[in-house]
RNA sequence: CGGGGAUUAGCGCAGUUGGUAGCGCGCUUGUUUCGGGAGCAAGAGGUCACGCGUUCGAGUCGCGUAUCCCCGACCA
């Protein structure tokens, strides 16, 4: 390719709204062009790159017998309405109607189509283990696009859907599955990833794990052991914390003024906020109020809530606290009105301890409140169902590992795939079965597995790049070699370096020409910002000696002379170790060429 | 949806007390240059986001709307 025919032109200046290095790099080396909020196109240099994704996408999803399919990007509500998420999910789907009036959604995931596909061909045990796979455009109407190509309304993703017969094999395979993505992501140029456990979301099945790439501009939050392998979004994120006894004391009010947050009462008590139980207050759709009591120090983790009640919650507004009987500022258990409320007791609020907690009245809070003593024990047996304890405390760093007890550490990482187990969520609402060996109808049992192609580039930018632009992984990089050629119209410069071209392009390698008759100092530049990891640079100052220059776009090692004549076959080796340094396991053979 | 910022040439930006719009980059032509974003000369390129208002006159003042970015909420 002539980079002078290259549609995309490199950009001297960041624009404006670009915070992200591999944001301002896609804009400025003409990989991407914004459209609108969360909506951009690809350029060819970008286009190139995404393909590459793809294509070692597809050959880890055929390792383990994935067959790709299409399925549709526009799906009917009536296919929604089967799983029950077409009112489930809220604001986040794209919906419109058709000509008719018809209501369509457009997908953002594609359970419900893929259920479409297996209840009408995997009806058999027989046909069990499947997994179809497609590498297809979701749109998700995010409430708030960023960071350039990191969280867009409309992108691609690779989602596959596994069926099987039994737990057990859901299982086995989902271990396959992670170990196929350790190598997509190390094939695409990934270094610093981890896959850490996750939440299921309110309609997912009983575990997953998301790969996340290790940089300080993720979007979330996980928390890792220093010494053992725990890893977990914060999301989920356990800690026993360190939680304090303290002794027996009789229950009794205490006035404290003006004093509502546990920093002003820490400071008007001299006391710790561990010493302090605070009340987290929610609400349900239907007006119900969540209150969730927490040791002082801590915080709420609202996933982790919503799994536990399993309802969407809301910051409580004032009506929904005082019909509950709470006092905002000086909430507590006692007192409340358990018909309007469900309360929630974190497991740091522990029975062996004494805390202090809100009165429901002003400038009251009662000290040596002991779960069990002052409230517990005097519930009915309506009223304890009303009230639960479980985990919804937010893990931090240092705090100690739920593994092995050692010091915990935060890092901020960008979800590049997640892998789900999904069970029968999605086979029983939608009446999807297979005949079993004794001819019974059974629900296949399924997982799903995603990636987001997208998102991968700008997430190995992240951490691939230097301050002038991209280093691209060869792998993924839009083409293999960057040929700069100076002072092309002195003596035969450009025609050797064309004759270099043809005969590499002949031997199958992707060359970049720089055929402009640029300046060394813009050709170098925009050579930087495209980040392709091979350069060539054709001047007549060394084709007089017969030699080209070569460096690598990282800089490994001091750029070298080569003789002309060596030049093709030694770009070729170059290109071949530089493909091998990705590599994770010895090519093995695909099961069609097998069945070849 | 809350808070903050922005919108003037393809990109980055100026634009004074209100008087009919400029600079740099990029682009076109010519010319001299040529190893880390060259110099000179001549050009092309604008519905100043949109609407309403104030005014003899609005890029500039007022009100409203839209769009984009950042923080938060949210993220199946």
């Amino acid at each position: 390719m002539f980079l002078s025919k290259l549609v995309g032109r490199t950009v001297k200046e960041t624009p404006r709204d670009a915070e992200l290095v591999s944001h301002r790099f896609l804009l400025r080396g003409g990989f991407v062009r914004q459209y609108a909020a969360g909506i951009y196109g690809l350029l060819p240099l970008g286009q190139r790159s995404i393909a590459k994704i793809e294509a070692i996408c597809r050959e880890e999803m055929n390792k383990v017998e994935g067959q790709e399919v299409k399925m549709p990007c526009l799906g009917t509500k009536e296919l929604w309405d089967e799983s029950g998420r077409y009112s489930a999910i809220g604001k986040d789907m794209f919906r419109l109607n058709d000509r008719h009036d018809k209501p369509m959604v457009l997908c953002m995931t594609h359970e419900e189509p893929v259920v479409f596909f297996a209840r009408s061909e995997l009806t058999s045990y027989r046909q069990l283990p499947a997994m179809m796979y497609q590498i297809q455009t979701k749109f998700r109407d995010e409430p708030r696009p960023r960071g350039g190509l990191i969280r867009l309304r409309e992108f691609t993703m690779k989602d596959a859907y596994s069926f099987h017969a039994s737990e057990e094999d859901l299982q086995r395979y989902y271990w396959k599955v992670h170990e196929a993505y350790m190598n997509f992501f190390k094939r695409t140029g990934c270094k610093n990833f981890v896959s850490v456990m996750s939440d299921n979301g309110m309609f997912g099945g009983k575990f997953s794990h998301e790969f996340m790439m290790l940089v300080p501009s993720g979007e979330d939050t996980l928390i890792t052991c220093k010494h053992c392998d725990y890893k977990a979004n914060q999301e989920i994120a356990s800690s026993p914390f360190s939680l304090k006894k303290s002794p027996e004391a009789a229950l009794q009010e205490v006035k404290t003024g003006g004093a509502k947050t546990i920093a002003e009462l820490s400071k008007l008590m001299n006391l710790q906020s561990d010493d302090f139980c605070k009340a987290v207050m929610y609400q349900t759709k239907d007006q119900e109020m969540v209150v969730v009591f927490i040791r002082g120090d801590l915080d709420v983790v609202e996933q982790k809530l919503k799994g536990l009640i399993q309802k969407e919650i809301f910051p409580a507004k004032e009506e929904v606290i005082q019909a509950a009987g709470a006092l905002s500022g000086s909430a507590g258990p006692i007192g409340l009105n358990l018909s309007k409320c469900h309360v929630i007791f974190d497991k740091t609020i522990s029975k062996e301890s004494q805390f202090i907690i809100g009165a429901n009245k002003e400038g009251i809070h009662l000290m040596n409140f002991n779960l069990d003593r002052d409230f517990l024990a005097n519930l009915n047996e309506w009223q304890r169902q009303r009230v639960k304890t479980g985990d919804v405390a937010a893990a931090r760093a240092g705090d100690p590992c739920p593994k092995c007890n050692h010091e915990l550490q935060e890092t901020r990482g960008i979800e590049i795939g997640n892998i789900f187990h999904l069970g029968t969520r999605y086979s029983q609402s939608m009446n999807c079965t297979y005949l079993d060996q004794a001819g019974a109808a059974q629900n296949h049992i399924m997982g799903c597995y995603g990636i987001g192609i997208t998102r991968l580039l700008p997430s190995v930018i992240e951490e691939s790049h230097d301050e002038r632009g991209p280093i691209l992984p060869i792998t993924i990089a839009p083409f293999h070699v960057h040929f700069c050629v100076l002072n092309k119209k002195e003596g035969k410069t450009e025609q050797t370096a064309i004759e270099v071209y043809q005969a590499l392009s002949q031997a199958g390698v992707e060359v970049l020409f720089d055929d402009r008759d640029e300046k060394p100092g813009s050709q170098f530049a925009d050579a930087d910002l495209i980040g392709i990891p091979l350069r060539v640079i054709f001047s007549p100052r060394n084709l007089n000696e017969n030699k080209v220059e070569f460096k690598f776009r990282d800089n490994r090692a001091p750029a070298q002379l080569i003789d002309l004549n060596e030049v093709v076959p030694f770009i070729q080796r170059t290109i071949s170790n530089e493909f091998s340094r990705y590599l994770v396991s010895k090519p093995t053979v695909s099961s069609e060429k097998i069945e070849a």
